[in-house]
DNA sequence: CTGAAAGCGCTTACAG
DNA sequence: CTGAAAGCGCTTACAG
């Protein structure tokens, strides 16, 4: 029995099912190509005798020849903030279902994330997708000059070159400054995050330009400098420096929005959202939990998935793809418990 | 230039760089495996024009003949609670940062666990680790049996079979049960997850059984169902049925403590540590943060993942493992604000 | 120490 | 519609 378990079973090969089909391996291959020549009862032969033997047509063969590894690389980077996770598990579900592997890039320090692309490159992944926010821009290079096409993923690759899979953040901040006005806000501030990430500067675009549309005072701004709880606590602290009192404040997403609500309740000793109210951006799971309760710009995450998958697999196929960007428009305002309405009772003004 | 993004490189190969050399393909070869008979001169030579040229080996071609892919596959199925996301690409940096690549299985629904499997199996995996709680044993056979030993992380299977890496659930169980009665605390609850996860088992066990010995009441028990935030929440609003009242609560982990914590909190008004207190298990990230400030029992992570990478190298090198199972003493006891001393004060006594 | 040759498991023109 | 043969990029006995 522990014998067993030492030796290998030796795996089925396509010479194996030939030889009991008596037919050539060539047909027996044939039989797997949806595409090929083939009698379709001698399809069907093959491919029940086939299960039967329990034969899998081994892919680091195939790949040799096709070129094709139906592998997508998939690299994340940005650990703290929840949301890559709960895409990630989300998307490799999805993709496993289109027949896809994934392998996975982790990159701790962003220094070493090109190790971790070179060796993820060296399986020759049809197509690579970014779910990092800081990545440099000359990992999607190395991707595309090893053959893969890059998928950035929540995201648009500095140099606008790579493929795109966003939703309308600009529009989103709009959203949220929409709905502090409506409130009642006037004294707006916007807590930002990684400064140069596509996602930060297109809400803050948004949020600032919309309170100016609306006759409110210019936000100010606070730096988080990550989108992290950590960053978001230590910019909740920061509100103490600010030039002017704030009532109203969109941050960059909900992790940095957790954080700041933290802080400013744990350190400042402010009510959020009696003397505060803050939005964030994403709806991640927790920030529907009591504990959270968060207000917050939902981002149209199967959308933006099942694109990213159907993208994957028709560059993965070498079809042509026209369109090099998809915006997707941010899901709705989810109102929760962190803002409060400001503005006078209807009742009062009558 | 646009040209150029549709020609794929072509991959340089052995036959290139022996062309190059004036050299037979087999001395390049060799140049590449320690080791291999070859002069350490021509080795550096090899090695160098090979960097210079941008070849790498191809591992599928590699894998043909030596039956081994250098990588790792990983199945993922307890979506819910964000040990394992953390785990999973802690442990997946580490893995790269010794050669082997990660393929990742993620089974949203426990009945789609088999085919992410079947998938992941055809790449050949030289060993497969699974994080997940909730798995159909027979998922081991057919790793087995495909030629990928099994490593089980946090857990132990439940046949007993395959690699198992945890820590001493027992014995944080117990530790548990004597911080409570330490400082006070009489009336004890265990809110169990996942019935027949062996965390869950040894983890109750410990705390129930160290209740005793001291001489405390046998805890109730309330079984939340899954290790989730949801679950824990549940359990909390049930705490309103038990017969008996408590003081002092152990969760199976510690997303199920801080659901709890709310439940308890937002449904039933109590106030923890006021009311009660509540001790958790692993301590998440999350467990830190100010939000929650969790009570809990630490895994020692780190011992862990190095073994868990360790084992796994060893096993893919087919080196022979004696021991199938490790365990490591769990952390320390993290004393944070959900836990209280109800003691009467020293002074008071005198 | 090095090279020529066989072969890993497959696919795909090329004949028939 | 099917089969024999070449070849994908590599490694590894086997000679020398």
């Amino acid at each position: 029995m522990s014998d067993q378990k030492q030796m290998k079973k030796q795996r089925v090969t396509v010479k194996d099912v030939a030889r009991d089909l008596g037919m050539s391996v060539a047909t027996v291959s044939r039989a797997f190509y949806p595409g090929a020549v083939i009698a379709e009862k001698t399809r069907s032969t093959v491919l029940e005798r086939a299960s039967e033997l329990g034969y899998r047509p081994n892919p680091f063969a195939q790949s040799l020849i096709t070129k094709k590894t139906q592998i997508a690389g998939v690299i994340v980077s940005d650990l703290p903030n929840p949301f890559y996770p709960e895409v990630l598990t989300e998307m490799t579900g999805k993709l496993q279902a289109t027949g896809m592997n994934v392998m996975l890039a982790v990159a701790h320090e962003p220094e070493k994330i090109d190790e971790a692309v070179e060796l993820m490159l060296s399986y020759q992944p049809d197509v690579v997708i970014i779910l990092a926010v800081n990545l440099a821009s000359d990992a999607r290079e190395r991707c595309e000059s090893a053959g893969a096409p890059v998928i950035f993923f929540n995201r648009l690759s500095a140099d606008g070159l790579g493929y795109g899979i966003s939703c309308d953040n600009e529009a989103g901040g709009r959203q949220a400054a929409d709905h502090l006005i409506d409130q009642g806000h006037t004294k707006l501030l916007y807590v930002s995050a990684f400064l140069h990430a596509s996602t930060n500067v297109e809400r803050q675009k948004g949020f600032c330009e919309r309170a100016i549309e609306r006759g409110v005072e210019p936000p100010q701004i606070i730096e988080a400098g990550r989108f992290s709880y950590e960053a978001g606590y230590a910019a909740g602290l920061d509100t103490k420096q600010l030039a002017k009192p704030i009532d109203g404040v969109f941050c960059a997403n909900d992790i940095v929005a957790i954080g700041f609500i933290e802080g400013v309740q744990e350190g400042l000793g402010l009510r959020v959202p009696d003397d505060i109210s803050v939005i964030g951006f994403d709806n991640i799971t927790m920030a529907g939990w009591p504990s959270h309760k968060l207000t917050t710009v939902a981002q149209p995450l199967d959308l933006m998935m099942s694109a990213a998958v159907e993208l994957a697999r028709a560059l993965a196929s070498d079809e042509k793809v026209e369109a090099r960007t998809q915006r997707f428009a941010p899901g709705r305002l989810i109102e929760r418990n962190t803002t409060k309405n400001r503005l006078p009772k209807t009742g009062d003004i009558k």
